[in-house]
DNA sequence: TGTACATCAGTGAACGCGCGTTCACTGATGTAC
DNA sequence: TGTACATCAGTGAACGCGCGTTCACTGATGTAC
């Protein structure tokens, strides 16, 4: 029986053990009821410990949704690449908020921390980049040219609205589709319905 | 100088008072900070009548979703009419987060009341009914035939998603575009951008 | 019409709890000489 | 290589606060006779 190695006084990822602790803390018990306290219990240090590293609780918020933002960037980077490369950024938006819930509530939840930091601010702008250049792109491809940027926005919000009110609701259990239907089948019912949506829109345009 | 009337010891409208003021709370402070004893004292009233009239905190965020699905199926039923009626309903969907921002918060968060209360259950039932209603009709007028339930599904969750999305997304201030530009031309640039949207999701099915 | 009594609505004080923050302190590490 | 000292990381106890809940109570209303 081996006895395990007495925790050493300096911690060495405290920051990273915290960050970790945080998001655990929001998918287990709901950003709500989430505090210093149970957030330093789970990741095996005081309390008191977090105040100092990272000033106050909006900080930990902060750190959250800084490296939310990061991860969220790359993770639809990533995904987004050739000419329908908007449609598939909006798919890993939902897939990026279903795998990383704990990040996602709380960068959409913009009291928790402080909005104007600059390293946050950064990140924030590095993903909405990613929106307006895959909205660009994939616009011009199918248009086969330039495009105005009033379309450039007007598709980027309603893209961008669409997978993020789908995440939220299926987030908050509010899809009871969600349950009996298959992703695939779900996704291609919806994709579906953006067209007849599309349709709808011409019509009462014109 | 008139004295003002002593204030009866039966309020007579305390469960009016006390919905309107945790609506409020919502508003003024966010739902994080809500309290028992923030509510009371903006109604007007000791902390002890609210757990005497509502049993727990969550009895009263009940009372207030409960309003809010009532209210929020009136007022996109109302304006839910004609061919575009799912259109119509979207942006009903919206105008109501953003006119009643109290309520709409505490719909959208189950964990704050009971989600199996009958009235509850009743009042969201009867909002879902009207999405599909709207949906189905929208479609069968555009397709003019019947259609397939997969297809009115689809339409919904697309339309639900988008509205609720960017009512979100409004109501959490991430949406730069919204403070310089116009409402209308804002919903102009948006529905476009969902044409567009639809023209992208029938290219890329082939 | 009057009286007695039950029921209901609301009060105010008290409780124990978890919270964020502060502070004097300790243990470990880095650095100057 | 050794020593002294400054700096940094983390601790644990203490603080005051607002919270939800409970409880004995009071004031008002309804009802039976």
């Amino acid at each position: 029986m081996t006895t395990s190695a007495p925790r050493p006084y300096h911690h060495g990822q405290l920051e990273r053990a915290a960050i970790d602790g945080a998001v655990e803390e929001v998918q287990t018990v709901g950003v709500a009821a989430v505090s210093m306290r149970r957030i330093a219990r789970r990741a095996g240090v005081s309390h008191a410990a977090l105040a100092y590293q990272f000033g106050d609780k909006r900080g930990i918020f902060n750190a959250v949704a800084t490296e939310g933002f990061r991860l969220q960037a790359e993770m639809i980077g990533s995904a987004a690449t050739g000419p329908d490369g908007f449609l598939r950024g909006g798919q890993a938006y939902i897939a990026f908020a279903l795998a990383h819930r704990g990040h996602f509530e709380v960068m959409f939840r913009p009291y928790l921390y402080r909005s104007d930091d600059p390293k946050l601010v950064l990140a924030k702008n590095a993903a909405f980049d990613i929106l307006y250049g895959t909205a660009r792109t994939s616009l011009a491809s199918h248009r086969s040219g330039s495009v105005a940027d009033d379309d450039v926005r007007g598709l980027a919000m309603a893209g961008w609205s669409l997978s993020h009110g789908f995440a939220t609701l299926a987030l908050t259990a509010n899809i009871p589709e969600q349950q009996d239907a298959d992703p695939s089948e779900l996704a291609s019912q919806i994709t579906r319905g953006v067209i007849a949506l599309g349709e709808l829109a011409k019509q009462q345009i014109g």
